[in-house]
DNA sequence: CTTTTATTTAGATATATATCTAAATAGAAG
DNA sequence: CTTCTATTTAGATATATATCTAAATAAAAG
């Protein structure tokens, strides 16, 4: 679904979202009406009724014609078809939102909280944080490449003091692995 | 449909019409989601997405579950295709105002501006409001009753002076009926 | 052509509401 | 039991908007 489709969706709904609005709505499905009628239906003036229909005028949600001095207001049925048909599926909606655009603004919170620049501040209690320092984490290390301990250990102290306990949590959340010789190697995201 | 109904609907599209909302909708049709997460992934503070959130709840458009400290919230999807379904069919939006209710304000109003008290202030110069005021004349007669018609113009002078213009319009507008002996009487009022 | 009537436009005001900060609450972790 | 974390509640503020009055417009009636 495209922003446009996003603001078309919006607008319906803040259009609808109206009392005086919907009641309109209402009045129109029984029968056409002409700007003073409403007004007075409604008890209001005339000027509200015509700023609320030039609202869903411009949605497409009613159409006029001029009859002398009236004009007739009706609703477009056809319009409100089409808005209803499948506009509130599941898979419709799961595309509301842009979510390429918003996937990594999670990630990049916990970051700027728990690292100032390469360093690791804390240890996140969470695990689904954890996780995204470990990711960052895992990231410093080449792929395709054996480390020995030693050489992870001295490299993990660069970013966090507690070596032993960032190389462990490397390996239990399968970022890394280890043979039994204490070599260890970058394993691909399966990003699920 | 009920005014429990007609609020239940207007509400639904007052939630749905504000675009931090509309976006939570779309997130959540893709995976449910804590507090926490929408507030990073809409940019916005917890007590915002928390409030947003209890009016989603409220009309039953989302559902929450504890998860320790997090409150994991998911789309009540049933609901969104209850509410689609036929909501938007013509005969359904005719019930959203109660006809009943408002159908004699439009005469009421015109008896209000051309009438003062028992005295006809002036003659409506379109048609419509005319009838108005000749209803309103006729209930002046009784039903079953013949009149001669000076008697008729006497009673109609307690109204307006120019009772020669109300007698005929009673006439023309078949409000009552004359026969050839200068006698006139009610007729019945067909309501369309 | 002047007046009346229906509507729209412009501008003012009041109400509704979206958002924020600060404080309260409640569960989790130590 | 104390601290930390996620959320909610309360209250303040700023923005949006529903409505009104007054003035402008345009068609109809006289």
């Amino acid at each position: 679904m495209s922003q446009d489709q996003f603001e078309t969706l919006l607008r319906f709904f803040k259009v609808l979202g109206n009392e005086s609005r919907l009641k309109i709505l209402g009045l129109l499905a029984n029968d056409e009406r002409s700007v003073g009628e409403l007004a007075v239906l409604l008890d209001l003036r005339e000027p509200t009724i015509s700023h609320h229909l030039a609202a869903m005028k411009e949605l497409g949600l009613v159409d006029v014609r001029a009859e002398g001095n009236n004009r007739i207001y009706w609703l477009n049925s056809q319009f409100l078809e089409g808005m209803s048909k499948d506009m509130f599926s599941q898979s419709n909606l799961a595309t509301l939102v842009d979510d390429e655009e918003t996937s990594t603004a999670w990630e990049d919170k916990v970051l700027r909280v728990y690292m100032d620049g390469n360093r690791i501040k804390q240890i996140p209690s969470k695990r689904k944080k954890e996780r995204v320092i470990l990711q960052w984490l895992a990231d410093q290390f080449e792929m395709d490449r054996q480390y020995y301990e030693l050489d992870l250990n001295e490299i993990i102290k660069q970013f966090h003091p507690d070596a032993a306990y960032w190389r462990r949590a490397l390996v239990v959340e399968q970022f890394m692995a280890r043979d039994n010789h204490n070599m260890y190697w970058r394993l691909p995201q399966s990003d699920v």
